[in-house]
DNA sequence: TTGTATGCGTTATCAA
DNA sequence: TTGATAACGCATACAA
């Protein structure tokens, strides 16, 4: 609607004595042109402040150069997520160099998948990243099984085919979480779990079991939600029923913040009476009283690898597994 | 590339047995086409699963539906911040029942502005929302200059020509969180402010001295840049200068987690010995030990509001004024 | 190496 | 109310 006076190809052509064809060659860098009309034809471009019509170009050329970012999932919670912000970072930083653009498609309140899928199927964008925090919702499915090169954040639950996924080792970042704990001394150890539907909940609570059952220990399971109030009622409760408790293995940083306010308002001090070790390592790490020892997971570093193998997805290459990266316990003071 | 099997316009005119511009208008709703032709090309969309070429649309209406997210700022920080976080939950909420889609354009960290000109000037996007946390990038004026619907987060500093923001009174705001601390009979109070190359940095030092000054009390101020660490650092020299301060004005939740932690280290109770009262009412908030006390802006409603002036530019409304929100103060434990 | 001609899928103009 | 037809700006097969 604005750019009425773009210039097109045509005027370049004319300006540049040269024929259409030939500015399009230029324009997408033939090596088939002599460098004198290169040159004119740049000139032409230069002077007339040329952009390429995306539009026309996609039309012919059947792509788009834009890649979506789905997130099933409307609640806003997701926003201020920094798992969220770690991947945006990652993923827009892998695509800055090249021609693909960042479209964002999250999913409205109403919960209208039929629209989302309409508009991915639509040939709108040329891939899609899904960054499936949350589980088993049921459009997982369609989405994997959609005509469209697509990658998922983390192994969605309930899906049956075979996807490409970028994701931690939850399980085996929980055990070291946990082996930490049992380094320092500490036996009677808790853990906050999060949600069972969601791959990280899940795994990471088979990792923390995996660790007690090593060590021969009872294990003690609280189950929150990833948010701060369900990691402080997790927490309570798990006070409540074991009082004797000398650690705790938070499922999630933010959990984890919730655990520690709640251990200073019973007076317990942290770490002397209770260690506590998080997951994530996200920027509330360090904001809390004590500084929070956790298992760092690269989230950018994810973000990054899924916005490649998007767009070698797009290139034409067939990945359908799994990648998994590993995690590091990064120690502070609170364990 | 993928949909090459996409039904088109023709597909479905051929099925429906109508031509071509009777399915376009059916597809665009217009009033004057027969209820049995509309219901017998319904029909045939939805057994042939036609979704409209949103390129070959755009070619001829040259609108493209989308508009952009435009972060003028290489750093990853942005992602991680709160304020960002809820900006987009809004913009994308207000987007959600429009066909627009949103694009997200991040300045590449080798900040060539010329891109990121050039893209919105190219008419890829119907308008764009800037997202200005930092102020006085050069690439402002130039971003206010472009012929294009154009809203800012925050009224841009060094930026002439007027233009349309939404942002929140952040002057009265600060001036509300000192008069609080004076109301429980604090008087040695300082603020911890923000980079003053931002409008909520120069803006919240001033309702800060505003206040202090109606009480007749002189100003403490020490400088931070809105991250952890300089919050830590403003802090650590504001105690050190004056050990005798009784509250402390900071000008960011995230800011105001790094001052709590000094504190603790110092052996100061808040809020006994130093109340502290921040500023956003972000997810930091009601993370700490205390929890803070903090100014609230509406982040998501300012996001929400400027998608709304926005599409109303686009679609030719003539605005370019700012429009200020007011703030609202939170109580919690630390003041 | 360059130019010509054609088509991509849609909307809009003009007749019917 | 509907249909035929001409753009929209670009890339590419084919010719020269």
């Amino acid at each position: 609607m604005i750019q009425s006076g773009s210039p097109t190809l045509e005027q370049v052509a004319a300006l540049a004595g040269v024929s259409r064809a030939t500015v399009s060659r230029v324009v997408n860098g033939s090596p088939k042109v002599l460098p004198d009309t290169v040159a004119a034809v740049e000139r032409a471009i230069g002077e007339l402040g040329y952009v390429p019509n995306r539009a026309a170009r996609a039309l012919v050329t059947r792509r788009t150069d834009s890649v979506a970012i789905v997130v099933p999932e409307p609640d806003s919670r997701v926003f201020s997520d920094p798992f969220f912000a770690g991947m945006l970072s990652g993923v827009s930083r892998t695509l800055a160099p090249t021609p693909s653009q960042l479209v964002l498609l999250i999913e409205p309140a109403e919960a209208d998948d039929q629209r989302l899928l309409r508009y991915l199927r639509g040939g709108h964008v040329d891939g899609a990243i899904v960054i499936s925090h949350h589980g088993r919702d049921n459009i997982l499915q369609e989405l994997a099984q959609l005509p469209l090169p697509i990658v998922f954040s983390a192994r969605p639950l309930g899906v049956e085919v075979p996807v490409a996924s970028v994701d931690v080792d939850n399980v085996a970042g929980a055990r070291t979480g946990v082996e930490h704990l049992l380094s320092i001394g500490r036996t009677k150890i808790a853990t906050v779990a999060g949600p069972l539907d969601m791959t990280a909940g899940l795994d990471r609570l088979t990792g923390y079991k995996q660790a007690m059952q090593a060590a021969g220990l009872p294990e003690v399971i609280g189950y929150g939600d990833f948010t701060a109030d369900g990691g402080e009622q997790a927490t309570l409760r798990l006070l409540d029923d074991r009082p004797d408790l000398d650690a705790l293995f938070v499922a999630s940083d933010l959990m984890a913040t919730a655990a520690l306010r709640v251990l200073a308002g019973r007076g317990r001090r942290v770490p002397a009476d209770v260690a506590v070790v998080g997951f994530d390592d996200s920027v509330l790490a360090t904001t809390t009283t004590p500084k929070l020892t956790t298992v760092r997971q690269p989230v950018e570093q994810l973000g990054a690898r899924l916005a490649e193998i998007l767009l070698a997805k797009i290139a034409g290459a067939d990945l359908t597994t799994p990648e998994i990266y590993s995690t590091e316990l990064v120690i502070r003071d609170s364990a």
